[in-house]
DNA sequence: CTTGTGATGACAGCATCTGTTGTCGCGTCA
DNA sequence: TGACGCGACAACAGATGCTGTCATCACAAG
């Protein structure tokens, strides 16, 4: 056997040196060059693999596409809400490993630039879920809406899971699905004059 | 009177000249350097305005202090989602003219950078508001979940406003709760006959 | 008249990101 | 076996974003 001309996995390499600099050091503080130059690259070569520094942490969209096939696949007789919270529920933890995301959260969570484009990947989710909820019958807008408050709920639920290990994502979901039910009841069912808390 | 040695509201000229800029040949097609020479400045005095090239149309956390204020002046009988709704129903249109909305508005959504940018001051608002929710007896991560659900509602809402000049904010806003309580419930008070039961 | 003070210009410098071209190992095909 | 192209990377050049530092000048305060 002969030694190739460069190691494999060029992109793993390069995702694994930039978590291990942005953690020891910071986002900001790690330069491209340095990332490049941990996994025996140069830093042009790094944007061949990346289109900019922070989606070195969130390359890949497979977990969108998951969800939308996931959607795609429900039992057209579940609630689009039923179904997306069936797809969430199930899809956390497929394509990267727990130990993986945590650092990972941790990382986005301390650096304001990576909990920008966190954001925006999860609006990129929400956008390519829109056209699958339409197809089961929801007005476009009303679709997008749906998915906000699903995604609302994932957020509830999402801490709490990564928090205690022997539960199910899914489960989480339908408490805090009951939790919104709850709270966007009307307090009582007799009009409220004086004001009436309930939490 | 004297001619003053600068033109004034020099931060008034920038994000003029940007929000024409960025109209006319899009965000990233535009440097500093041309805003600033449209404002009648050199570019390193942009940055002593705003922090980077994007807040020129964020710049300001007055809408956020006010909706802070707000919440917090509520009416402790009503409920948390009441008084959201309440304070976002009313502040939209304070701080500028409607007509500057709907540019600004265009150009984030034409813009992935801007768009970016627009989803942080979202959750700059959210994390904000949250302590003055938890004030009001909610324990702070269902506060943080209660304020994504009516931000989820303000945003179904918005749209509709933006098109219909002669409804208010808050009405639609409390349409747009009406579809969230409906689409939240179960479809049926009986369980499902042909479907699996659910989770 | 002297002495700030505040807004701006001028300049230098680093980092991000892009376009382009050169090099070299490897598989292919005749 | 050898010419050939391709794919992965290096090398170099350059625009732009952003920062630090110091000089300048109108105006105000004393």
């Amino acid at each position: 056997m002969r030694m190739p001309r460069w190691e494999s996995d060029a992109q793993g390499r390069l995702e694994r040196a930039a978590l291990e600099l942005f953690e020891s050091q910071g986002f900001e503080r790690t330069s491209v060059a340095q990332i490049a130059g941990a996994a025996g690259l140069k830093e042009r070569s790094f944007y061949r693999y990346f289109p900019d520094k922070r989606e070195v942490l969130f390359a890949g969209d497979e977990l969108e596409a998951h969800l939308v096939a996931q959607v795609e696949a429900a039992d057209p007789g579940l609630t689009p809400i039923e179904a997306l919270l069936s797809a969430l529920g199930t899809a956390e933890e497929i394509f990267r490993p727990r130990e993986f995301l945590l650092r990972r959260g941790r990382v986005i969570a301390a650096n304001p630039a990576l909990a920008e484009r966190d954001l925006i990947k999860l609006a990129s989710i929400a956008d390519a879920l829109a056209p699958a909820i339409e197809r089961r019958g929801v007005e476009p807008g009303k679709a997008r809406f749906i998915i906000d408050v699903v995604l609302a709920i994932h957020r509830r639920a999402l801490p709490r899971w990564l928090a205690t290990p022997d539960t199910t994502l899914s489960q989480l979901m339908t408490q805090a699905a009951a939790e919104l039910r709850e709270a966007v009841m009307p307090p009582s069912p007799t009009p409220r004059r004086h004001g009436k808390p309930l939490d």
